[in-house]
DNA sequence: GCCGTTTTCGGCCCGACTGTTTTCAGTCG
């Protein structure tokens, strides 16, 4: 069987297809058919029985090269479009500024077939006299490269979380009786992780690490010894295996979650007492103190326990010492869901679909919020289609009395900081979140006063993702974040922690500012698909990551205390 | 390449922005 998900295989399929200049609606055939197929469960099966050509989107052409390649683990047509335009031209599209048409004049005209040999030819100056292409190109091309490079060995959460989970599943089907943690970063949740640490406490070294590298999930196999065994997955991520003694595991687990900073003060902590730790246990003189768990460790070293997410050195220490820490929000407080696109917009679920997962999440509430007219790209909502939606969510809402829909729009802000919509429409919704789409290079004192004006118009409720960075691919626009919270302070706006893995936007590391400054936080998923309802998961660890607690977040309330919150704003101005 | 009671052929989302141009192509969202 194929090694590629398909899904991938039809987006390079599409990606190639545009290098190469073919009608781009035949490119875009192979990008819809990608997305199409990314949300059907048993896609094996769906292959397996030749009912691909049902589903919409999967025509002729493209279910016939799917089949091959489930049956032959190649597909003709790619090979023969790679003859034409190498693969290794892909990893240009990463490239900011970087598109389609350029890429393939670069490799017409220049040669240039990777990220390497066009650092190379911008170096040398040699993109400069290509039609098009001019001396501010060239540059903004070597900064991409430059960004590209400072993030390659980085991942997503998102893409690791579940794979990570995978393994540790498979390893505790056979360590018996022992233990199974994932530490280091994917324990911490922290937005990006560079590897996946997994610990094994308990069992025969040698039959978990021989278990681990069989498993279909490795590639290679970097290092394999006594205790430690590192293999590169098929994602391309490192992977550390340690397998320790039952004894030894919560000393372990302690060291291998990290951070490197945490662990520092830690052993100090140790040291001033006289003692010495290591990831092997606590030792005084040399004489292991026995503890059963982390939180024993923490208690011995006279500190609180210290939940893994707020293992940074950022404070938690300190707070430990004095039994300040937070009580932190967990995925159970959740009540209800914001931030929710459907098909009136960009979303590929209906309102009914979106309800009925959240209430089998267990929810009580949700908030629709479409995109606002100016999204053309997104499918923004006219006037007439919003009054469609609010008909449905007033007939259901006046139907079912123990679910609530919350009338919403995401809107966008435009350039001079308005909303989307008069007065008169804006203040028909429960809810606005008010969001940058557009005009991100605004210089910075523009661009906060864009934002700030707009946090002071009372319709608008909340921030939506208030950086608009896309990790791994797009820094966010140019603001000061203090001074957006500042504001959201004064004027009672809430701040968005936007759960999407590839957004996850508030930043962390500005949560216990807000929350300082008494600013409410919202923990949306930003869903355009009801699976992606389960993001808030990702949310949720890095609400955590920043101190947030369970009366922080708006979304651990009750129906009536919602609505009541979003009602304050507008009526306090 | 896909789709269809406006269509089996001719559409398929489109406007802003940037840098390159001298009226526009490419990229992005």
């Amino acid at each position: 069987m194929a090694d590629k998900p398909i899904t991938q295989i039809l987006e390079e399929i599409a990606m190639l297809l545009e290098i190469k200049g073919e009608n781009p609606f035949k490119s875009r055939a192979y990008y819809n058919a990608a997305k199409t197929l990314s949300t059907v469960d048993n896609l094996n099966e769906v292959i397996k029985e030749k009912k691909l050509r049902e589903i919409k989107g999967i025509g002729e052409t493209i279910a016939g090269n799917i089949e091959e390649y489930f049956e032959t683990g190649s597909m003709t047509y790619l090979e023969e479009l790679t003859q034409d335009v190498p693969e290794s031209l892909l990893e240009l599209l990463q490239i900011p500024n970087l598109g389609p048409k350029k890429i393939k004049l670069l490799h017409d005209e220049l040669g240039i077939t990777n990220a390497g040999e066009l650092e190379y030819a911008c170096k040398e100056n040699r993109l400069i006299d290509l039609p098009g292409f001019g001396k501010k190109t060239q540059e903004k091309i070597l900064r991409g490269i430059e960004f590209v490079k400072r993030h390659t060995g980085e991942y997503l959460v998102g893409d690791i979380y579940p794979l990570a989970y995978g393994i540790k599943e498979k390893l505790q089907g056979i360590v018996k009786g022992g233990a199974v943690e994932l530490c280091g970063s994917v324990r911490r949740r922290k937005e990006i992780v560079r590897d996946i640490d997994i610990l094994v406490g308990g069992g025969d070294p040698g039959t978990i690490s021989s278990f681990f590298m069989s498993l279909p999930e490795v590639e290679e196999v970097l290092v394999s010894g006594e205790t430690k065994t590192s293999c590169r997955l098929k994602s391309g991520i490192e992977t550390d295996l340690r397998v320790v003694s039952i004894e030894q595991f919560p000393y372990a687990l302690m060291y291998f979650t990290g951070s490197k900073e945490h662990n520092v003060r830690l052993r100090g902590i140790a040291k001033k007492k006289g003692l010495k730790l290591n990831e092997y246990g606590l030792f005084n003189n040399e004489k292991l103190i026995a503890l059963k768990n982390e939180e024993e460790i923490y208690r011995e070293l006279g500190l609180a326990y210290i939940a893994p997410e707020l293992r940074e050195d950022m404070g938690e220490i300190e707070a430990a010492e004095q039994g300040a820490l937070p009580e932190l929000v967990e995925l159970a407080d959740i009540r209800g869901i914001f931030h929710i696109h459907t098909e009136f917009s960009d979303g590929v679920d209906s309102i009914e679909k979106m309800v009925q997962t959240a209430k089998h999440m267990g929810l009580s509430y949700i908030g629709i919020s479409d995109h606002s007219k100016s999204a053309y790209y997104a499918g923004g909502l006219k006037v007439e289609n919003l009054l469609r939606q609010w008909e449905i969510i007033d007939a259901f809402n006046e139907r079912e009395k123990g679910f609530r829909i919350f009338k919403g729009i995401e809107s966008d802000i435009l350039p001079d900081g308005s909303l989307d919509y008069d007065e008169e429409i804006l203040k028909q919704f429960d809810f606005v979140i008010g969001s940058i789409h557009s005009g991100f290079s605004l210089k910075k004192d523009e661009q906060e006063a864009r934002i700030m004006r707009a946090m002071n118009n009372p319709y608008m409720t909340m921030l939506g993702h208030p950086t608009g960075r896309l990790l791994l691919s797009r820094d966010g626009y140019d603001i000061d974040m203090r001074t957006i919270i500042d504001t959201a302070a004064e004027t009672g706006t809430i701040i968005e922690l936007n759960a999407s893995p590839y957004r996850l936007d508030i930043d962390w590391r500005y949560l216990k500012y807000a929350k300082e400054r008494g600013v409410m936080i919202s923990i949306n998923p930003d869903a355009h698909v009801a699976a992606g309802l389960a993001e808030i998961f990702y949310g949720v660890g890095i609400a955590r990551k920043g101190w947030q607690e369970k009366k922080d977040i708006l979304n651990t309330r009750t129906v009536a205390e919602v609505a009541e919150i979003l009602r304050k704003k507008r009526v306090s101005q």
